[in-house]
DNA sequence: ATAATAGTGTCTCTCAGACACTATACC
DNA sequence: GGTATAGTGTCTGAGAGACACTATTAT
């Protein structure tokens, strides 16, 4: 049952003799799980994936894609994983959201949930696996009722503009991952990670204002954008467009787990 | 072992059918701890208690306060808990920071810890338990040695001046902790949970020049603090300085768990 | 030519930084 | 009065918002 048997080479000779004789299973422990938060823009909306639960508890409810965290994965892999086989999303823009751990938020048993946010371009979302029609998987619109960062509910809807029901706290993680975009918008470069590779001024600036959930001011952000030196002008113009083309920019990195 | 076998009932009938097959003994589990980074702000320096570590592993490096997690209490209340027992202290300002989990940062076994940071006025940490002279508790200097929230290494240096060797990784969480509070420092009043009930702008300028590591300008600094409305005028002065005294403020709302 | 959006130049307003000045306590 | 800090008035520069104007493509 423990998980490292083989005792760590690094370790002072005590620090050996302790691991021996230590009992890690005398003490009563919590499961552990990951819940991502898969937010896309799209259609001038915020989306996010929602899986419907099959089993119990909570079952026909919808809910954030997740998994236990396995014993020998640390939590940033636990979550690329979950991306992986419920999304089958890779190399994904992923950071942790913040860690749940009401007694009663699940009704099986104590789980304590680490939950991370993920960024992605629409056209990846339509593209991977989770485009295929299975009537258990729905990217959801967020609508949100507050502004700024001072947070409140959350209510997600689905194609059909029918609200769809969150399991657990669901519903609080969803709020939660929205108020710290919203909050990490004002000052880093965090749109990117929404948009594919190349990409025009217009379209970063819909996706800042989907997200802030207001407009904002053309002028003052392309300036803003064009002076932070994140963007990199690629100097080929868009195409198709049925009026002037804009050029189309690029991002001069790209982090990614 | 079951955490809760009394069913909840709120639940559907088929939820509780479900609860009484499921057995959550089936799968391994992390241990789960919290870790509290208590900081305060005496004579100029950003400081945190530590705590000697008597046992195995890691005996003789110092340690933040921490505990397991109980099967009862959510995370807030085991941080609060930790807090009282370890430190004396009661009704502090706390909030989660970041839940690290890499797979070998306990050698024992594999333990997810969440972090927390709580603020407290220097004089209560002195008016504590924490300061009857006990060689295994220190309040130790933290040195940064990055500007802004870029992020980087931080040495705990005791009152010897001698450094603190730091068991696990919590000179990354005491280094998280100190990123975090100098990023909220620019948008929202935090300063106050470090300092009495009663204080003059001169101190609370002193603390945010501390914890952000670099002289601020003194107009702006008192403008931008009385036009926020987050400070209330008292109307009486500070005595007993030795030059003009200046008038004390409080904060609106002080915020504890 | 017309429509539609891209992109620029400029004015104003707000706010932070800088600095000088006055105010008020203790000695 | 001397000293030290509290607190204010004002100038300046940076940046956001507003708005007008030019540029460029498809139809």
């Amino acid at each position: 049952m423990s998980p490292r048997r083989r005792p760590n080479p690094s370790l002072a000779a005590d620090d050996r003799a302790f691991l021996e004789s230590y009992r890690p299973d005398d003490y009563e422990r919590p499961s552990v799980a990951v819940d991502v938060v898969l937010l896309t823009v799209s259609e001038g909306a915020l989306r996010t994936l929602l899986i419907r639960r099959t089993e119990q508890p909570a079952r026909g409810a919808w809910s954030l894609p997740g998994g236990f965290v396995g014993m020998a994965e640390s939590l940033d892999v636990a979550a690329a994983r979950v991306l992986e086989t419920k999304a089958g999303l890779k190399r994904i823009f992923l950071e942790q959201l913040y860690t749940f751990g009401h007694v009663k938020r699940d009704p099986r048993m104590r789980v304590i949930s680490v939950a991370y946010y993920a960024l992605v371009d629409e056209a990846i979302v339509r593209g991977a696996a989770l485009a295929s029609s299975d009537a258990n998987r729905v990217v959801a619109d967020v609508r949100v009722a507050w502004d700024g960062i001072v947070g409140g509910p959350v209510q997600a809807v689905g194609p059909n503009r029918s609200p769809l029901p969150l399991a657990f706290d669901h519903e609080e993680i969803l709020a939660t991952a929205v108020r710290r975009i919203r909050g990490k918008l004002d000052y880093t470069p965090i749109g990117f990670q929404l948009l594919p590779k190349r990409f025009t001024l217009r379209r970063l600036q819909e996706v800042h204002e989907t997200i802030l959930g207001r407009a904002v001011n053309k002028d003052a952000f392309r300036r803003r954008m064009l002076a932070s030196g994140q963007l990199h002008a690629t100097g080929t113009l868009e195409d198709e467009v049925g009026h002037r083309p804009a050029e189309l920019y690029e991002f001069r990195e790209r982090a990614a787990i």
